[in-house]
DNA sequence: TTGTATGCGTTATCAA
DNA sequence: TTGATAACGCATACAA
């Protein structure tokens, strides 16, 4: 790729670089005659100044590093949806990293992302990160970060997250006003801030309505489907097994009714079932599926604007970092709710 | 963000530039204690190379832009996934851009991207794009590209789709053998090589099968559930309606069910309907949904793959460009076979 | 074996 | 109003 330059022009024109320069920038101290000369004749050939150049001398990259557990996962490409929105319209470009829920992959993308020196970091961390100094460094030296969704106490810096103990007490609550009795939960992993959170919400959910609480009925799970499948019949190898499932994933939920309609379980009559998602397809589901969405453009944009305060603030950092609690909306589906039930509600 | 240079290695330890940078890069000529000292002092102060400096030098950025209609569609962020897996491995960066199926938007979107200087293209084409200059032109100046899925004739370089016209076939062949008499398909955007592509196997198995081709069956159709909603309620205006629908996308897939839901139509009790898709939880919807399947990962792959082939012997131009078309598959769920259109298989 | 000088494309500083 | 020069970080041709 042949790339026209300041010095080709200022070759062609009679002119120093330097004049090019300004004239391209529209300095004032210009002859306007000049200037027109030069810009006419970038146009005519397409002049484009060199980012690469620009980066060098300026020292940024006008790009913000992002780095995933998954692209492929519906809520995380909606988030970078979002992010690349926000990015565009700043003229910043997006660089995608997967960790691919791998605590390892996670530290090499961190040194992949300083040694690109991008503006800034936007991440929600894998399921194996419980070590955040990977980061903690990247952000001492400087690099603006902001966590969403997955994030972690250890970092001082902007975070969005979705209302997650909400979220969570609004989707048990549910199903215990529904009658249900036995609810059963199931979490991501153990490590992660999401799953602490739905975890409390569940809880508390319980204690208000006086349910005591069985350690049995609390499991932790990977996305695999083998693994829900083992959690699936370990909670009903139970002496009495559970009338709900909360999941708290989209993943998980579709692997539970998967093995649920596997095992001839039916959904809701045997136990209902209610997911933490964002699927668009959750109402064609069979049973369609009642969840608790969560705003995944809407956390992806807030980040990015987020990272783009900070960025474009360096200089003054804000006292004060903030976390961002967005909206989740309970959508009571088939899955959690019986015809007989329905007058209940 | 503060990063140590060759330049502070060199004061450091009383050397010139030119040394710390041969002896950092294992240069023969370099005394072994010498280089031994640099080694221990960049891995001690954790040098990383400027990538910036590099690419500036040596006119390349190690980085590929991929330029798709959206992220957030699971075709694309599974091909995006297995992109970024490649070019991992091959320690390149993956900047990512959306057309939002807007021709405006890709062209601006190339022009980033010449002006970025990525080393490469991947690219699968708009629904709205039909003119191909703005491609051309940056494959005329020499930057690698690849297209892949959403192809077209007027850009000579490699290829990467899955066979559209088969998958297309077998699919309304299916429907054919299990009784339907009146297919009707609906395409996605009328110019793109994909819908081309579907429409042909589609007439083509009709005409095997010795079914006169009826127009009014033959529907295009935007991704809005709007515009699915008014081609579905137009088939069934229909003197004779359709026994079957065959959509050529996912998306589409998912707005005939939901709508035929709505209007109360059962499949595949009146309507047989299959998708051509990639969904995970095609299996898990209301009916099940028979569809053909892209190896999306598996194209993204094979994009990356031939992509760096270019970048890397981008003296020595292939003589020949290839399209490279990657296997589907057709998988018969619920939606397509009713208990006693079984034995008929 | 090491050092000096140059250039990649751009802009800022200083000089004219 | 314009030009010469240096600098960003690095690699390399050339010199020592």
């Amino acid at each position: 790729m042949e790339h026209i330059t300041i010095k080709d022009i200022a070759k062609a024109l009679n002119l120093s670089t330097s004049t090019v320069s300004r004239a391209l920038r529209g300095s004032h101290e210009i002859n306007p005659v000049t200037k027109l000369l030069v810009m006419e004749y970038a146009e005519k050939f397409n002049y484009q100044p060199n980012p690469i150049a620009l980066s060098l001398k300026e020292n940024k990259s006008r790009s913000i590093g992002v780095i995933v557990p998954e692209i492929d996962n519906p809520f995380f490409s909606q988030a970078i949806n979002g992010i690349e929105d926000i990015a565009y319209n700043k003229g910043y470009q997006v660089v995608i990293f997967q960790s691919h829920e791998s605590y390892e992959r996670e530290v090499i993308n961190t040194q992949h992302i300083t040694s690109r020196r991008v503006d800034g970091l936007l991440i929600s961390l894998s399921g194996q990160t419980t070590n955040v100094e990977h980061l903690k460094n990247l952000h001492d030296k400087g690099l603006p970060i902001v966590l969403f969704d997955r994030i972690s106490d250890e970092i001082n810096t902007h975070k969005v997250i979705s209302d997650n103990f909400e979220g969570s007490f609004n989707g048990t609550e549910h199903l215990i006003k529904t009658g249900r009795k036995r609810i059963a939960h199931i979490a991501a992993s153990p490590h992660l801030s999401i799953s602490k959170e739905r975890v409390k919400g569940y809880l508390a959910a319980l204690a208000k309505h006086n349910i005591p609480v069985d350690e049995s009925l609390l499991k932790y799970c990977n996305y695999g489907l083998q693994d829900i499948e083992v959690v699936i019949d370990q909670l009903f190898a139970n002496e009495t097994p559970p009338d709900a499932i909360f999941t708290a994933s989209d993943r998980l939920a579709l692997g539970c009714l998967s093995t649920l309609k596997k095992r001839n379980i039916k959904v809701p009559e045997d136990i209902a079932l209610i997911g933490f998602t964002n699927l668009k397809v959750a109402a064609l589901l069979a049973p369609s599926l009642s969840t608790i969405v969560q705003p995944a453009l809407d956390m992806g944009k807030r980040s990015a604007e987020l990272l783009f305060d900070l960025i474009e603030n360096t200089s003054k950092l804000p006292k004060s970092y903030r976390t961002f609690k967005l909206y989740t909306e309970l959508i009571v589906r088939n899955s959690s709710v019986m015809k007989s039930d329905e007058e209940r509600l």
